[in-house]
DNA sequence: TACAATTTTCAGTAATTACTGAAAGTTCGG
DNA sequence: CCGAACTTTCAGTAATTACTGAAAATTGTA
């Protein structure tokens, strides 16, 4: 399977870009050329369309789906595996958060609350101790935002989206709502 | 200057994740050196506690100021170069959100307007095309809504995380409050 | 301006990561 | 349950990235 000129620009630049979503060029340029895909591909013809080795697309496969990236299906007939990338963006864009939020920070929120209960040595690890609660109180609370938010349906998401920095007022309005203690001063540039 | 061992958990887990988010072990030590420092450092102080060299740690200052991760300041007296990391957490998350997005977005973002551009060479080409369509839409919506947002100020911002799902709620009524009319008009920007 | 202190550059090397081909493992139709 | 079709594993190698030490460049000061 020979690509257009457009579709090997794309599955290029995937492979580029890769290494910095922390994927490699393989992993890279076998999604994007899943996801402009119009049919699911089994992995001889990802290999040859790629020119990659077929061991090397097998394990790109393999983490592309340990990022649910990819999924495999069948073909009637045909004992092959095939394998497609999902079609919805938001599906997509959350699963990535999920995922990245798996590999990239679980690891450090756990590591910070360990840190945070042993007993400091001196002054120095003292404040050291008050410098990780507040990155962990930042991440909690920004991750548990996502968490939440992200359960919302796409459209409610979109809707916030693109209500924007006009949340502001919305939520100024919320808040007085809730009972109207703090007016919540509409600052910032 | 030697480590006490809290230190150096922080320190060791920083410089392993390093690769994961796209920097190398020498610049995520220093960061996370820097980042539970009570008082700027200079190079030298750097590259003893850390074990490196000189022009490694060189090489890696360049690079986290590069991401505005850190900055170069003077002591009064002393001709080196001392640096430390920005103290305020929300400034750091910001901060990281839009180089990030320099680096690991905008590219894409670019690619595909002009990919998006191209005349197609036949259908699998406008069927790519299609979807290249749906992921820029994605992108730019969630690039621009967080351009948005990170405008407002950390209390704000605070608010508005904390408010989590529950903005499924005020979503709605702030829908009602504009009047009942379609909802999709660019309030954004 | 000259010089000592400091920082940066860069070529060479070490360490890590990516990729391949061959062999082993698995699966399913006959 | 045999064997062909297909997939995975893995040891070896290639490619990339990280790190070092020496030399060059810069900077501030006497």
């Amino acid at each position: 399977m020979q690509l257009t000129p457009l579709a090997e620009r794309f599955v290029l630049h995937f492979g580029e870009m890769g290494s910095r979503w922390g994927v490699n060029r393989t992993v890279g340029q076998i999604y994007a050329l899943l996801f402009i895909s119009p049919n699911p591909l089994n992995a001889d013809e990802i290999g040859e369309t790629l020119a990659f080795s077929r061991s090397n697309v097998s394990m790109g496969l393999k983490e592309l789906q340990s990022w649910r990236l990819c999924k495999m299906t069948h073909q009637p007939g045909d004992r092959r595996e095939y394998f497609e990338a999902p079609k919805d963006v938001w599906e997509i864009f959350r699963t990535l958060a999920e995922e990245k939020k798996k590999r990239e920070i679980d690891p450090t929120l756990s590591m910070l609350r360990d840190a945070m209960l042993a007993s400091p040595a001196n002054a120095d690890d003292k404040y050291a101790q008050e410098r990780m609660q507040e990155m962990h109180e930042l991440i909690e609370l920004a991750t548990g935002w996502f968490n939440d938010i992200h359960r919302l349906s796409p459209e409610t998401l979109e809707n916030l989206m693109r209500l924007g920095s006009k949340v502001q007022k919305v939520l100024g309005f919320a808040d007085r709502l809730r009972g109207g203690d703090k007016p919540d001063k509409p600052d910032a540039a």
